[in-house]
DNA sequence: CGGCTGATTGAATCAGATCAACTGCTGTGG
DNA sequence: CCACAGCAGTTGATCTGATTCAATCAGCCG
């Protein structure tokens, strides 16, 4: 069990490369948690009492209007460390989160871990640098929600798929409803956006696979954003 | 001129109680800069080579559209520190920043920040506090822009100047062109969204002066935003 | 074979962008 | 002191991309 928990920790992006005392450390104030799928791990408004690491899985983090509508924030997967702003904050999650698969996740709470990270300033340099990337993400979210067009914001989205998974042959990460909610949109919007793209040359489609037939032309339609 | 630069450093928040021989060594390295209304500090995808804080005046940071819209993402003003995410990164900016008034900043280069922040883990604390702010911000904004009608964004705007002034008598603190850039939009749709609240009955404008008159009104209409 | 869910397509509608004209204020210069 | 240039803001008319509503289709599972 401790042995899971420290292979976990081990893995996780933002605790990667830190000295093995660190990791035992952070081990004893962190549990290994199996969740199944479709769970809420906690909802906006809450007080921010733990964060949390994907181990396997996927949670989504999204916040939903009165109306029922629901934009998805982001998508965490294997490795990826979520939460943790409420904990240096001590404040509320500024929103909710589902798991998507039946995940395993770690859970650490907010005392221990600033405890922890006031011995440690060199895991807080890692931790800055984590956070400081996550901006970066959202400036680019931010602009393309509002200085970009559905097709446009899609092409943003194919070349992203491309860059993780190194091939022009993509397989969507995500159902296409997840897609349009992630780039701020709806279903019936996304379809007629992909079959845009399509109409233009720019790729062919078949259910969750993607060909990327211009790589280059997408890349222009998407250019400037991230 | 060093006691300026050290009285200016001491007014930056994220220095705040900073212990005195930390402010001497920034003071070393930081640069008192006077700048014009309308300069770019720089542009986003530049290296990112130094970071800043606003000692007087006001900037704004934003990313802009090869069409040439533009959307703000943040103001800052006196006491308040920014471009610290490139500090972490090594990398370029993500976005641009230009004076509004008439400013002077302090500029601090990215290797003498690093090194005092390896040395004061409090200061760590206090800059991951603050890049969680900013990215807890940054959620409720892209909330904003993709939940929201250009209204509904204006009500939840009127009502954090509010929580800001702590009166229902605001000061708009931008040209409304800009407001409308932070919205997502264009002067004329913030006009005519100014215009669709005034005939409801829930403010009244006069220039750059709003009142409230039903706060609770733009409450619900804003609702489930930041 | 139904029946559910996710995805697609079509038609109608709407919010916001665009284009253009106009107002009002400010500051500069003759 | 007035005139005019210049800019911020407003207003109106038009256009367009996206949402909404509704119907249909494909795949999957009991």
């Amino acid at each position: 069990m401790e042995q899971d928990k420290l292979a976990a920790l081990a893995r996780v992006r933002l605790f990667e490369g830190l000295p093995k005392a660190q990791l035992a450390t952070l081990a004893e104030i962190a549990q290994l948690k199996r969740v199944a799928a479709g769970q809420i791990l906690f909802e906006a408004g809450q007080p921010g009492t733990h964060f949390y690491a994907v181990v396997s899985g996927k949670v989504r983090i999204y916040r939903s209007a009165p109306s029922g509508k629901e934009q998805v924030l982001h998508v965490f997967g294997a490795g990826e460390a979520f939460a943790e702003v409420p904990v240096f904050e001590g404040k509320t999650y500024p929103a909710s989160a589902q798991t998507l698969d039946d995940s395993v996740l770690l859970t650490i709470p907010r005392k221990g871990f600033v405890e922890v990270l006031r011995r440690d300033p060199e895991l807080a340099l890692g931790v800055m640098a984590l956070l400081s990337a996550r901006l970066r993400g959202f400036v680019g979210q931010i602009a393309q929600l509002s200085l970009k067009e559905v097709p446009e914001r899609l092409a943003g989205y194919l070349l992203l798929l491309r860059a993780a998974q190194h091939t022009d042959e993509l397989v969507l990460d995500l159902p296409k409803g997840q897609i349009a909610a992630y780039l701020g949109t709806i279903p019936e919007t996304l379809s007629r956006a992909f079959k845009k793209l399509s109409d233009q040359g720019l790729i062919e489609t078949s259910g969750p696979s993607v060909r990327l037939l211009d790589p280059e032309g997408l890349a222009a339609l998407a250019e400037a954003v991230r």
